[in-house]
RNA sequence: GGCCCGUUGGUCAAUCGGCUAAGACGUCGCCCUUUCACGGCGGAGAGACGAGUUCAACUCUCGUACGGGUCACCA
């Protein structure tokens, strides 16, 4: 039997990555074994329908890379994959279990339902079984006044109901913690739980992947299979992804990962300058590790080396640290040409042109860990403001305001006179550093601070001066020497 | 509150009864060096607690504590 795995979002208009990992693990579960990937949409919620935020499902996965082999826009022999273009199916299901006695009309209205709440200890006691066993004259009384009603399903009253999940292992329930579930509510619809059940059903998914969130209804839904005599298909919960943040007094609270901790959206991270391939790697980290201690993976090796036994059980919190080491190790791996593509729209915005590729690869790309920062270390070669002249001094080079003024004076000529290649300017500098017995930094310190006017930048003198063009390097020694003078 | 699940360094984690408890991120130090990085080397840093089972327990069992989840006509 091929492995079908579903993965089924609410369109809410924001994919976090705790959700995005849900389908990771979901797709990488089903395509490990040659499986099938399914995706669909729940939106039995009418009041939480959100414009375009299907769109935003879609475009995560595309981008994440998470093919799906079946779904709303690509079809499949099980669909349709959008729940609320299945309505009419899930009644007809109820109305079986009515007919056999498994499940019944409720009449109870919300004040009534809410009353019963209210008037527990605890305030969270659930129903108290009113309608379970109307007579049949009540219950055609009922619906020819028209009174509405939903469908809950008679749960067993006693015993236990058990079931093996292949991360969490054994679990098992009394029966009597569980509520008669609400099957089909009043307007028609059916519940999530309910619509769930029958699709994952009628849609052959063999496994349901799902975070821990789902660990204590997982019972309710073993019932409803029960129920109709279907098989139980296996279960794989996922711990939670936890986030960390800063309560109100200062300290350090670690939870359920949501907004405050920052972006957590995919495409918030990903507009952050987070590789789609880095963020895949690192949240397959985040609850699974591989048998061995590698960490950087593709999407492809992923799917090679995912093992449901790598999955732990205890909830992670996300790093953003790591994840940007993640996204270096990933950028680091890059052939140069993925390097420049992704590079481009900056260097094309800070008018670089073909000639200096080579050279920005080999500075930029050990030291970009987020595309995004490329302009700021770009940013000495259209910017040259009036630095402070403490830049001359750096202890570790030896270098001085004093020391500077005289090697940028010997310098100026000897550049002028140079041919602009990279390994005569650095050779310039180096024999006139040994000509002069000074160490190699006491030379290019100064030049570099007078041609970049920064104290950091991608690159040594050489390089610098290489971005720059001899004359913009010329003229900003000029500059430098006469500020040096003044 | 009931029920369910979890708990190895700051973080992610390995360990399936033999532990002198891996590795990675972060952090600190040193080296390399044309600044910063990259790279190399090294340091600090962990089994929540208490009982029990066992020749032996991080690993199994039970309690306690702490954390999380769940108890909707939400998904």
């Amino acid at each position: 039997m091929t492995i079908r795995t579903r993965f089924a979002p609410s369109p809410t208009g924001f994919m976090h990555v705790g959700n995005l990992r849900t389908a990771l693990y979901e797709y990488l579960i089903a395509k490990h074994e040659g499986g099938t990937f399914v995706l669909r949409i729940e939106d039995t919620d009418q009041e939480r329908y959100v414009e375009g935020a299907t769109d935003v499902i879609y475009n995560t996965l595309k981008t994440a890379g998470l093919v799906h082999d079946e779904g709303p826009d690509i079809g499949g022999s099980f669909g349709p994959y959008v729940q609320s273009e299945r309505l009419g199916l899930y009644k007809p299901y109820a109305e079986q279990l009515v007919e056999e006695g498994k499940a019944y009309r409720c009449f109870c209205t919300k004040e009534r339902l809410e009353s019963l709440r209210a008037e527990s200890e605890d305030g969270v006691t659930g129903y108290d079984r009113h309608c379970r066993d109307l007579p049949e004259d009540e219950i055609k009384a009922n619906l020819d006044a028209g009174i509405p009603y939903v469908i809950r399903q008679k749960m067993p009253l006693d015993g236990v109901t058990e079931y093996d999940d292949l991360v969490y292992g054994h679990i098992s329930f009394p029966n009597k913690d569980l509520d008669d579930q609400i099957l089909i509510k009043a307007d028609g619809f059916p519940t999530y739980n309910f619509a769930n059940v029958i699709d994952d059903h009628t849609m052959n998914i063999t496994h349901v992947v799902r975070g821990s969130e789902y660990l204590s209804s997982t019972p309710k839904y073993n019932l409803l299979y029960e129920a109709f005599g279907w098989d139980t298909p296996t279960y794989i919960h996922l711990p939670l992804i936890m986030g960390k943040s800063v309560d109100e007094d200062g300290k350090e609270v670690i939870s359920k990962l949501s907004k405050r901790h920052g972006s957590t959206g995919f495409m918030d991270l990903v507009e952050e300058g987070f590789l789609p391939e880095a963020i895949i790697n690192y949240i397959a980290l985040l609850g699974w590790a591989p048998k061995d201690d590698r960490e950087i993976f593709s999407l492809e090796e992923l799917i090679e080396r995912f093992e449901i036994s790598g999955i732990s059980k205890s909830p992670a919190v996300f790093d953003y640290d790591k994840l940007e080491w993640v996204n270096a190790e990933h950028i680091k791996a890059m052939t140069q040409e993925d390097f420049i593509k992704n590079c481009k729209p900056y260097f094309d915005q800070a008018g670089i042109g073909q000639e200096h590729y080579d050279l920005l690869t080999e500075i930029l790309q050990p030291r970009v860990t987020r595309f995004t920062q490329i302009p700021e270390k770009l940013q000495f070669l259209t910017q040259y403001e009036q630095f402070d002249l403490a830049l001359f001094e750096h202890k570790k080079s030896k270098s001085t305001q004093e020391s500077s003024k005289a090697v940028l004076n010997d310098m100026l000529p000897a550049l002028e006179a140079a041919d602009w290649n990279r390994e005569g300017l650095t050779e310039i500098m180096k024999s006139y550093a040994e000509a002069k017995e000074l160490k190699n930094s006491v030379v290019m310190w100064p030049v570099r601070i007078a041609a970049a006017g920064v104290a950091v930048t991608p690159g040594g003198a050489a390089e610098v001066m290489m971005l720059l063009g001899k004359e913009e390097t010329l003229r900003r020694i000029g500059e430098s020497i006469a500020r040096l003078n003044a």
